[in-house]
DNA sequence: GAGTTACGGTACGTCGCGTATCATAACTTT
DNA sequence: AAAGTTATGATACGCGACGTACCGTAACTC
């Protein structure tokens, strides 16, 4: 059995809920992080199916129970894993440039899954996304929401300075720009700048010949 | 990888091995089928995880050891499945009409996810597809190669038509035809005709407005 | 018929799940 | 400082599925 439980960085947003301190042991939220920590670790490591709550406890140095007592089950504490990770890469900043958001929005969908556990995590948790409500409505309602709020902003951005047309309908704006990076995590393909820009590239111009634009 | 022993071509081109009989039981292909069967049915019903052999083989009339006789593991039969059941959803027919020619490219992925079992069992194995070589491998060499390589055909019929731009990059636009269908197969959303027709549009306009082309 | 082989069935050891139980450590309250 | 409270780590348990091994037998060839 492995020994290491080495509590690695500390990832980014964490959740502080209101609590209150009783008698008895103050539910150090140490165990709570470093169970999520373990539980990131080895999903990274070995995948969702071969994550075993006994090996979580083990790496957190902590006690099978108490993972119970805190989450029903590996689905839960997977989701409360994906979403803590998912958050920091959603925010694209106003530039004034409308391609440079553009690029801005592939491009943090490419760092996030290249440059973070949240790419380990998510490739691993995708059949669940997409399988079990349980993990894919709340997945959904949250990060999935937000990154096409933040990808609506920066097309109104667009639309506001005349750069892109009026009637480009916001949904699918988001899906034709991240939905190929989701298509090469998947399917293959690298995810890198050069990638970013031809998708840019190809969105902005189209497909069209410029006489046969109204094809 | 150690495939069932050839009995059956892995893609779904029918099968026609050069067997060899020889003394004994004639390996009949009927069982092979049934477990093929019952193997796609399950996972529709329950998921890949919630997939068990001992089910597959009572539901396919079978003793468990025969599955085990044929395919080393659960994703070894889940692939071959997969590879049958995802080629009849490919070919685009050159119909003269770059538009509807990119709209079947989309509406293909839509119905063969939509209407075919082949949705929920790829649903249910996309993160051992994004994860593990095994599966991800010879499922991105015939599978997804096959799309690319049709889609590309879709785009050098729109060049030589005149209607689509010289420049355009068969990968990407592979990516942007059918990430959007993939990505709302993961995240929500309708996959309808609507969607891609939508798709569609965005693409062959772009983005950008017209004098902003050039941006 | 004799020979060969895959077959269905079953029993087995192993492993992870999720639950239950318990003595104890950590902290609050008085 | 002592008493009270509560979450903790550890351990044991039953359950179910895995994958293996072994059987007697059915199906087929020669």
């Amino acid at each position: 059995m492995r020994v290491s439980r080495g509590a690695t960085s500390v990832s980014a947003g964490g959740l502080s809920p209101t609590r209150v301190v009783r008698p008895g042991r103050p539910r150090s939220d140490k165990a709570h992080q470093a169970i999520l920590d373990a539980t990131r670790d080895l999903i990274v490591e070995h995948g969702f199916s071969d994550l075993h709550l006994e090996h979580v406890a083990a790496r957190a140095g902590v006690g099978k129970s108490t993972i119970y007592r805190r989450w029903a089950s590996k689905e839960e504490l997977a989701l409360e894993l994906l979403l803590a990770l998912a958050s920091p890469h959603i925010a694209i900043e106003d530039t004034g440039n409308t391609r440079e958001e553009l690029t801005a929005s592939v491009n943090n969908a490419i760092r996030g899954l290249t440059r973070s556990p949240f790419g380990p995590v998510i490739r691993a948790l995708l059949s669940h996304i997409a399988v079990d409500p349980a993990l894919g409505d709340p997945f959904r309602a949250t990060v999935v929401q937000a990154r096409r709020a933040e990808i609506a902003a920066v097309i109104g951005r667009g639309i506001e300075r005349g750069d892109v047309r009026r009637d480009v309908n916001v949904d699918v704006a988001t899906e034709v720009l991240v939905g190929p990076v989701y298509f090469r995590l998947m399917f293959g393909g690298e995810l890198d700048d050069e990638f970013a820009n031809s998708v840019v590239d190809t969105l902005l111009q189209g497909f069209a010949t410029p006489r046969q634009s109204t094809m």
